[in-house]
RNA sequence: CGGGGCGUAGCGCAGCCUGGUAGCGCAUCUGCUUUGGGAGCAGAGGGUCGCAGGUUCAAAUCCUGCCGCCCCGACCA
């Protein structure tokens, strides 16, 4: 992408009403822009990273089993009424009226909607275990939206519902979609730590938040250091295997919890002193195994090899994936902006031309720019005439891992300069080479 | 939902107390000069002062109501 023909609305003062420093930096990044409070525009530079997001979400999902769907966003309010949560959710919940008087509303969550797809089709064991999900846009009519994507009251949701026959496929189930969380949010460079979770209106006694830990975290949480250290799983992970230990692995060696359940005595009595770690973190992700809460209701039954009919053994599963814009970028920035982990980067390699019409520069840039387009870099090539200082600050506001920064002095030499933005190191080198170090 | 604050040009703000018909910086446009870390000079465009009433010869300014947004708290993916 030229930066000519891209749509990058850059801010040099910090508009107002950003308070915390993700919000800040997606105004000044043009990423976003609020419509009303707590409803977000996504503009471009903001919708590539939120669909990198999505992407890797989408692939975890896919490789743990789980199968997508999409569902409305707008649900009738007697499905609801089926579940008893109609009445249950209060004001939070956005209720709409069409014109014939039917009653509608923007779906804050889908547990009621899938039972009720699930019970449309299926009645036997045989097809289970299944688990749908899908990737869609809710709505939270939060008293007090704040912190922009953190906590606004639109938000891109990845939710997935699990079904199975008794209850130790439900738990299966879980482990399967808890290890999913884990490899998901290490791929986006996120140290993301499972904490036992109180339940809330989704109800069911097993449940655990997914916290990155960030300074600038919504809530306090306390946890054993050496949870730090435990493996991630890799790519080859057997999800038709026993996932069991890796869970217990996670949950039951080391204290982890947020600040709603946290036990200091507990605390003190499990963790070595030097281990105890305070810190904030930002709710990304949460599991839920909640049994036949909805099923049972709902009838939503399946006959088992016995014959008999029971309500299938549910769970559910949701990531918040336009809140992990902001959680990310919390992780990671610094003074002079956002620093993207490689895989979710909008751009992979920024290209900085010191003088555009100079032809050697023109030649080398756009050599680059050719050599990383082929090789999947997705580069952005500021071809634009601002001064080199405008384009430096620009380039370290937007947080591409890669610049590659190329003028008249430097080619006079048979050189451009390649800069990582996470490190600030510079080195100069031959355009070559710095293809080479960049993978072209 | 309790408490507080703010709505004036795209962004950041002054002006309001003490009424006299709107200003600064950045951004934008034109020209010239510049060009390796947010350039300089000269000129230009852009605002029903959130909305609706009221007071007044006259309202951004005073009064009333409404709307929107932000902050602290309670609550939450």
């Amino acid at each position: 992408m030229r930066l000519s023909r891209f749509f990058l609305p850059l801010l040099k003062e910090t508009p107002s009403e950003a308070q915390i420093v993700s919000h800040r930096l997606m105004l000044r990044a043009g990423m976003l822009r609020q419509e009303a409070a707590g409803i977000y525009a996504w503009l471009p530079l903001g919708h590539r990273v939120l669909r990198k997001i999505e992407e890797i979400v989408r692939q975890e999902m896919d490789r743990a089993g789980a199968v997508e769907l999409l569902m409305p966003t707008l649900q009738l309010a007697d499905l609801w009424r089926e579940s008893g949560r109609y009445d249950d959710y209060g004001a939070e919940m956005l209720r709409i009226t069409d014109r014939h008087e039917r009653e509608l509303l923007y779906g804050p969550t889908n547990e009621e909607m899938i039972t009720e797809i699930f019970r449309a089709y299926v009645r036997s064991y045989k097809a289970l275990p299944l688990n749908l999900y899908h990737i869609q846009w809710k709505f939270r009519d939060e008293q007090r939206p704040r912190f922009g994507v953190m906590r606004g009251r639109e938000f891109l949701m990845k939710d997935a519902y699990s079904f199975d026959l008794d209850e130790a496929g439900g738990k299966a189930a879980y482990n399967r979609m808890f290890v999913a969380y884990l490899r998901t949010f290490a791929r986006m460079g996120l140290k993301a730590i499972p904490m036992q979770a109180e339940s809330g209106p989704i109800g069911g006694e097993l449940s655990h938040e997914f916290i990155v830990l960030a300074q600038t975290g919504e809530s306090a949480v306390y946890l054993d250091r050496r949870i730090l250290d435990l493996p991630i799983p890799d790519e080859t992970v057997d999800y038709g295997s026993d996932l069991a230990g890796v869970v217990a692995d996670w949950t039951g060696r080391f204290y982890a919890a947020t600040e709603d359940v946290h036990d200091p005595s507990r605390f003190e009595a499990r963790t070595p002193e030097d281990d105890r770690v305070t810190a904030r973190g930002i709710e990304v992700g949460q599991t839920f195994f909640f049994g036949d809460k909805y099923s049972k209701p709902m009838k939503a039954v399946v006959s088992g090899p016995d014959g008999v009919e029971r309500p299938a053994q549910m769970g559910s599963y949701g990531i918040g994936v336009s809140r992990l814009l902001g959680a990310i970028i919390e992780a990671s920035h610094d003074e002079a902006g956002i620093i993207w982990p490689e895989p979710v980067a909008p751009f992979g390699v920024g290209i900085v031309s010191l003088r555009p019409g100079d032809p050697a520069v023109d030649a080398a840039c756009e050599k680059a720019y050719d050599a990383l387009t082929a090789a999947g870099k997705e580069p952005l090539y500021d071809d634009t005439d601002d001064r080199p200082g405008a384009k430096f600050a620009a380039m370290d506001l937007i947080g591409l891992p890669w610049q590659l920064i190329i003028g008249p002095r430097g080619l006079a030499e048979g050189q451009v300069e390649l800069k990582r933005r996470a490190t600030g190191e510079r080195q100069s080198v031959s355009l070559a080479r710095a293809l080479e170090i960049v993978g072209a």
